[in-house]
DNA sequence: ATTATCTATAGATCTATAGATAATGC
DNA sequence: ATTATCTATAGATCTATAGATAATGC
């Protein structure tokens, strides 16, 4: 409880302090967010694999970002492959608790969507790193990374499967309408576009409220686009926060 | 001209008939498409970094692929970046020189807009290799394909321009509509994720089409849509080909 | 003479393992 | 005793260069 960190404040992100260590002392300070040695991991290699790519970044060059040698990765991961695993799976498994529960509450289906919608944008725009940025490394969609693909895969499914919902609450199509067959992938693919945005550094600071709300348009919906959003951000806010608000804390940084 | 190609019939990939190779000859057999041996060797290095990635893909693999040693590569690249960079150019000045074109043709906005798009997609999704995922490698983000960089930010620029001259022309918004802030960036974003789309495999053959309209409606654009692809297709037409057929000619692989 | 290939290799890396060591915990 | 680190290194690989060689062109 009393027990001073041997450096910097930064046990954790959020400056809780951390219990005194067990095993050898690192050569260098600590100078990563995350509250185990994994955790600090994993914040180096995703700033190395999103500004420098997965094959470009060396174990090694990830071991000095975190502050110890090269070797002592391995006491954490049993490959480099299994890093970017983590970093993947980390970013997709909530999404989909969220789709999960979403599609239990009894909620019209657009205001379902539009929460999706945010509250993935968000994580994707908020994240330290730019992680989305990986999904299409061609290495992710090798074998190797079946299960990080499949899990994506759902998550697809969730959308187009609320998309579907939403379309088909529509009114009937004018005929000559414009969109006779709306196109329900629309959504996902525009989530999709975040990372590249962020990438770019055009973004602005609301981009995933107005990607949810640009989703929807796409799709057809024409509705009272302010209940809307009041709707969404009230299912949004208690469904965030339960699941661990390690995303959003730390660094405003992450090209 | 009756000079037989020692090998197999595969010279060019529309079977011309090559002149006799000067030069020591390959040990194996010519296997690649394209007219030179540094196209044979882009061809080889497309599909190689496009489905295992740019940094896991050695010169050594490129050389493999294409019938020639490793050390042979360098009599045509100087580096093994040259490589990807002439890969990255490859895609981005066909598109550039089409919206150059477009602009000063005498037509609206929203046909201009949709032809570039529908040009611009077209290639995306009928290349022999799915290039378009290799703009989002980090590597890219580096100084070493600035100039790659700098190129497809003009490409976005263009696209923003057009949006606006649609956005412009429209009929003025009606108060409390869902857009009262369309989004001029969404036709470059909905483009922009047809390389995802192409390597999910999901994607149906008129995909290009589909999205060039979709983008004029996320644009808020109401026409009448099949006059509008009708003029499009038709200024689309004669734009595409004189640049050169090399694109969608050959195979129809391409994961 | 020019060209496009070849063989051979230097020098730099890179991943992962083996085993030693310096802390805490019991 | 357990844990998390350290040092040292094997073995594989990778990029790029130097220089030889086998064709055609003049």
């Amino acid at each position: 409880m009393a027990a001073a960190r041997t450096a910097t404040a930064l046990s954790g992100s959020i400056g809780a302090v951390r219990a005194a260590a067990t095993g050898r002392p690192r050569l260098e300070d600590r100078r990563r967010a995350g509250d185990t040695a994994r955790d600090e991991v994993l914040d180096a290699a995703g700033e190395l694999f999103t500004t420098c790519g997965y094959a470009a970044t060396s174990t090694r060059q990830i071991a000095e970002a975190v502050g110890m040698r090269q070797a002592s990765l391995y006491h954490w991961f049993r490959t480099k492959d299994d890093i970017l695993e983590a970093l993947l799976s980390g970013t997709v498994t909530r999404p989909l608790a969220w789709a999960e529960r979403l599609a239990r509450l009894p909620l019209a289906p657009e205001v379902r969507l539009h929460a999706l919608t945010h509250l993935d944008c968000r994580q994707l725009w908020e994240s330290p790193w730019n992680l989305g940025i990986l999904y299409l490394l061609p290495e992710v969609r090798t074998e190797r990374f079946a299960r990080f693909s499949r899990d994506r895969d759902h998550l697809r499914t969730r959308y187009r499967d609320l998309s579907r919902a939403v379309v088909e609450a529509l009114p009937p199509a004018v005929p000559g309408d414009f969109v006779a067959d709306p196109d329900d992938e629309v959504v996902f693919r525009l989530t999709e576009t975040l990372p590249n945005l962020r990438a770019d550094a055009t973004g602005r600071p609301d981009q995933p409220l107005r990607t949810a709300d640009l989703g929807l348009h796409a799709l057809g919906w024409r509705g009272d686009r302010t209940a809307l959003r009041a709707a969404s951000l009230a299912v949004s806010r208690p469904l965030a926060e339960p699941v661990g608000e390690d995303g959003g804390a730390g660094r405003s940084t992450g090209r």
